[in-house]
DNA sequence: TTGAAAGCGCTAACAC
DNA sequence: GTGTTAGCGCTTTCAA
């Protein structure tokens, strides 16, 4: 097995305690001379530090986690991105797991991976926990923070306002002229789908339109959703402009449009939302409400910093991050 | 802090070698009465086992660790899928972190992050190491496996047969009636870039074509790479067919010419390599070669599992997983 | 079947 | 500055 630092201790003839001390850079409780001494004995032996032990003793260790849905969700990149970035810069290290989004047992597994061991928080990508794992994560008394998802009640988590969105793309449809919008792709029944619906309504109503069912397609967000979705409203459909649950059903939408013979934008606009790189590599370019996916890693790992540091439970922790419209080529002003 | 097993012990009023031979499930020895009150207590305090603990003292470990190059390349994704389900398949937990390809601080970060605990192995995702960190990973006495690379010497990997890549996808280029055949955005110097550069000339020569220096453009597999290489081929290029080094590269490819008013495939035909899902997006359908990420994910774990029983470094670890032709719609038979 | 005791590799008082 | 000591939470002999 490796070496450990009884053994460098031996070799140089000092202290376990001393080697602890130069490998933990506290210099001012040893000389230069027993530093050199104790890094060429580390080098010789290619010791390396057992992390294992470290963080039974210190209780805490400088490691994040991430638990990712899966790993499909094109924008789950950009967020680990941001995560990556921020705690980088302060010393953290960064691990990320896997798990299904839906099977429970997988959740728990991918948590139990995640909280067996001394981590100094959790950060939990779109991913919606059963009750029981929602439970195992409080009782592992690890900070958390869940991204790019909320909820309710006080938990704590970094969003977009998903109202905000929903409104926000069908008023820019309804500013390019547009008053039969569809709505495509949002699971129903959760915060994100059910927020965005709701915002998607304000905007029709503030504009004296009133909503159809017909226009809605509820879905999971991917690209089968989109061409779904837009199989039924058909070619000869009434709709002008329709709202994307994400960039994978825009394309959906997009593609299946076009094998009826539709012109987007001419023909049919789409607006989809997360404005990830997809939009840019699709022709037409596809116009997006774009979400700051990096913006929020980064205010995750603070989060956790601060969770850290005051250990108190109560201060503010939901944090709604600013989206922003990215004009592309997929809306069509038709006034 | 979290309860532990001496805590439970008390509160049983056993002793807590009995607690952790239940935890443990060895059977053998306890009564199920025992187990039952152990039991009981572990849930009503909450217990969750202290990884760091176990693994100071077995040392050794069920998780598996990915290095991964960066969060974008795209069949990254399939990679991990693949060494997530072998993983679970067997009981082994997966963590990845993330490391930026060239610099040699942050691989060194990412690969200590993993080896300073005890993991049962690690597999590092087309990621070139540098040598002090190959050093590093040699002494760490890790078993470990390169996965969608390769090696001139002995070193473990499984990857595709880049050579026969480059063959392949030229070779069905010329078979569709083409003899002035680009090569896009391979990396110049390392074992892939040069193997399939490799290729490409032995399926140009095999067929009596010489190649020319201006058919090939080199680059780093990027969008932008395509997009360039098709800047300086020109609207009015002579190439009838270009070989692209991955999926993104060909969308760059097929978005420039588009710019130029060049019908894709009728007036250019792309042939990616990869295969991802970003083949079936795009329209046209890209043609690719298709390599099983997967497959090399399952593999991979597999030369893990390998290592670790017959902890015998010499027997047979490079492995090549064969690929495939999926036809699409961007190769235009020209004969 | 269970308990006592040792020890994994490391850090953190505390004494010198 | 450096050594000694205790102990983190767990598993594993060894006895009983």
């Amino acid at each position: 097995m490796s070496a450990t630092i009884k053994d460098i201790a031996r070799k140089v003839g000092v202290a376990p305690s001393t080697v602890s001390r130069v490998l933990s850079g506290k210099s001012k409780y040893y000389t230069p001379e027993t530093e050199k001494k104790v890094k060429q004995a580390v080098e010789e032996l290619g010791y390396k530090k057992n992390q294992a032990a470290v963080e039974l003793v210190k209780k805490q260790s400088n490691v994040i986690a991430a638990v990712v849905s899966s790993v499909k969700t094109n924008f789950a990149g950009e967020i680990i991105d941001g995560i990556q970035a921020e705690a980088s810069k302060n010393g953290y290290n960064l691990i990320v797991v896997y798990s299904g989004s839906a099977d429970t047992e997988e959740q728990k597994k991918a948590l139990l991976t995640v909280i067996e061991r001394p981590v100094m928080g959790v950060l939990l990508l779109s991913i919606a926990l059963s009750e029981d794992n929602l439970k195992l994560l409080d009782e592992s008394n690890t900070p958390y923070c869940f991204l790019s998802m909320g909820f309710d009640d006080d938990r704590p988590f970094v969003s977009s306002d998903d109202e905000i969105i929903g409104y926000t793309a069908t008023k820019y449809l309804i500013e390019h002229g547009h008053r039969k919008i569809g709505l495509v792709g949002l699971d129903k029944y959760p915060y994100t789908g059910r927020l965005r619906t709701a915002g998607y309504t304000r905007a029709l109503l503030e504009n004296g339109i009133t909503p159809k069912q017909s226009w809605l397609e509820y879905g999971d967000y991917s690209y089968v959703a989109g061409e779904l979705a837009m199989k039924k409203f058909g070619k000869d459909t009434e709709i002008t402009g329709v709202v994307a649950a994400s960039d994978l059903t825009a394309i959906g939408i997009l593609n299946q449009a076009r094998n009826f013979g539709l012109r987007v934008p001419q023909d049919l606009s789409i607006i989809s939302i997360d404005g990830t790189e997809m939009c840019k590599i699709v022709q037409p370019q596809l116009t997006s409400i774009s979400q700051n996916f990096y913006e929020m890693g980064v205010i995750g790992v603070r989060q956790i910093e601060q969770r850290v540091k005051t250990l108190n439970k109560t201060f503010e922790s939901q944090c709604l991050v600013p989206i922003k419209i990215s004009e592309r080529q997929s809306v069509f002003c038709i006034e």
